[in-house]
DNA sequence: ACCGCGATGCCCT
DNA sequence: GGGCATCGCGGTA
């Protein structure tokens, strides 16, 4: 399948969030594949939205990836134990993401039980192999990314996203979530989900 | 099924 | 020192 352009990235975070439902996330480690469907998304969008990590412009350590230019990942700690992973769109300069919520497990299966509850895929129980990959941080674990992967190239070989298949589907919107701290920027519906 | 809560570390004021 | 772009558990139904 065909990989994802830098351009790809290069648009606004709204676009490039319901554009990435669909989209096949590959983490290649120890020469060792995993992939994984992208089922939600939500647009973080930079100077003007008061739930961004770069609201206002703000410039710390933290978010200093986020100016750097299209298609390299943002990768933070929250609640001091879980990572999530976004993806940096928009030009360098103008600090946008994409936040990813939720895959669907494709190739990988066992890496990923592993990753997550240090058993093969079939030892799994139900509720584990319903839980694999359906939140921000759950992802993350299952993927193996955590701070390391801050920084990483999009468009190199580690970390990256592909075409999907020709499945058709529709697109939920709703609001965003755990950012109550946002003001009247809670309410905007800038979270999307993958339906059917 | 839904709800409440504690875990735990890093970032930024 | 306050607060988090979360998760999983254990309680009540």
């Amino acid at each position: 399948m065909k990989r994802l352009s830098r351009e790809f990235y290069n648009r606004d975070s709204l676009i490039v969030a319901k554009e990435l439902l669909g989209k096949v996330l590959v983490r290649e480690r120890d020469g060792q594949k995993i992939c994984a469907k992208i089922v939600e998304s939500e647009a973080y969008m930079g100077i003007e939205d008061k739930a961004a990590h770069s609201y206002g412009g703000r410039r710390t350590p933290r978010v200093e990836v986020m100016y750097g230019g299209p298609g390299f990942s943002y990768v933070f700690m929250v609640y001091g134990m879980h990572y999530c992973f976004n993806i940096v769109t928009r030009e360098e300069g103008t600090p946008q993401a994409v936040l990813l919520r939720a895959v669907e497990p494709i190739g990988g299966l066992d890496l990923m039980a592993q990753n997550r509850f240090k058993k093969t895929y079939d030892q799994l129980t139900k509720s584990q192999m319903k839980a694999l990959t359906n939140g921000p941080g759950k992802l993350c674990k299952a993927l193996f990314i955590d701070k390391g992967s801050n920084g990483e190239d999009l468009c190199g070989s580690k970390l990256y996203i592909e075409e999907g298949g020709n499945e058709r589907f529709k697109i939920v919107v709703t609001k965003r979530v755990g950012i109550d701290y946002a003001g009247e920027a809670k309410d905007y519906l800038w979270r999307f989900y993958y339906r059917r």
